[in-house]
DNA sequence: GATGCTTACGAACGGTCGTGCTATTGTGCT
DNA sequence: AGCACAATAGCACGACCGTTCGTAAGCATC
């Protein structure tokens, strides 16, 4: 049974994280979350003791929430060259949920942190690593079921496919761009059709 | 002869330039702005009449010198395809100038203001229109020179080479990756070499 | 019923923000 | 030299920020 106070503190980094996917990390003010919540201030900031702890609390929220909706549901329902484009049609999907909510926290953060040294700067710079991890570990996988050329270099593909996501995410974000899904998808076939390889 | 006001004005904007790529357009502010000059707020503000303001003209000022340093010398030293090759190598190298200065004004701007509907948003959404329009010019261009297929998806092709100086963007900021510029290119070289084509 | 702990509130603090207003300084022209 | 006006300073404002502190309710345990 969850304490009245992890209760709270759920549902205060829910919309918190809610609010930070359309306002960006320190467009989320704990004041107006407060006045979201019907809260006081200093109620919802106990719950976190600094604002730099609530935005690592609502980066880590974002983190549980991209595995939950786009790695988990990959992995279980499918393998090989399959799961990569699994993982790339729920990342899509994903990064456009609940439209106007705004984009995945982690491409915000990425970029509005990655000048400001400190602890936020660190997660994001280590979740991005362990992502890019991932998608390698994915590669690998298409490769031992033969879905992929033994000497296809992983490290670049794994680039590319993050970098198709990234555009798509961009465009789409700031100029409305809907073909932005369809082009980042047809650059993956492209990019799963003819592999780079490491031999080049 | 520049009058005294144009000139300080110049000089407060080179100094708001340096300052938004490091801090984002809006970690910009007046009063730190005003005590890096040695000018009081006031001074300052009198200049631009609002913040925002001056963040249009700090954007303006992005603009002109990304075309100064990107669009400019490549149009005139090249052609073709290697105009395209030319672009990709001073797009990159201008994203990472000044070292720790911060990297493309407009690339972070975009993440920052993706979600808030108002001058600027327009003014990026605008200028990064303007841009993608500004590549499928040198995607024609090479075409017409016989460099690419008559078929080439001019349209994708554009937008896959606006991913990759995304992600090596991104890469090279965030978590100090000296490859990304060289996975960049050597996506680069693998569009150049195997264009998406319309047919497909 | 008294005690102690969790939880939340309300008020206040020092600080910074953007933005007006009023002087004062400086420049450029005659 | 003197005048008109552009350019800058100085100061104050209201708003909001993150944070601190004292305190009042709710609730379990004795």
């Amino acid at each position: 049974m969850l304490s009245k106070g992890e209760e709270t503190r759920r549902h205060i980094l829910h919309c918190a994280y809610g609010k930070a996917r359309s306002a960006g990390l320190d467009g989320l003010t704990i004041g107006q979350l407060a006045g979201d919540l019907a809260m006081s201030k200093s109620g919802v900031f106990a719950h976190f003791g600094s604002k730099e702890e609530l935005q690592l609390a609502v980066l880590k929220q974002a983190a549980d929430d991209f595995i939950a909706h786009v790695l988990q549901p990959a992995i279980t329902s499918s393998r090989g060259a399959a799961r990569i484009q699994k993982v790339f049609e729920l990342w899509l999907r994903y990064s456009a949920l609940d439209e106007q909510a705004g984009g995945c926290l982690f491409i915000a953060a990425a970029a509005e942190f990655d000048d400001r040294p400190g602890a936020i700067r660190d997660y994001v710079s280590e979740q991005q690593r362990q992502w890019r991890q991932s998608l390698m570990q994915l590669v690998h996988n298409a490769i031992k079921h033969g879905d992929l050329p033994t000497d296809t270099d992983v490290e670049q593909l794994a680039f590319e496919l993050f970098s198709l996501v990234l555009a798509c995410h961009h465009d789409r974000r700031l100029m409305a761009e809907s073909s932005a899904a369809s082009q980042a998808q047809r650059g993956l076939e492209r990019l799963l059709r003819h592999p780079p390889l490491k031999s080049s």
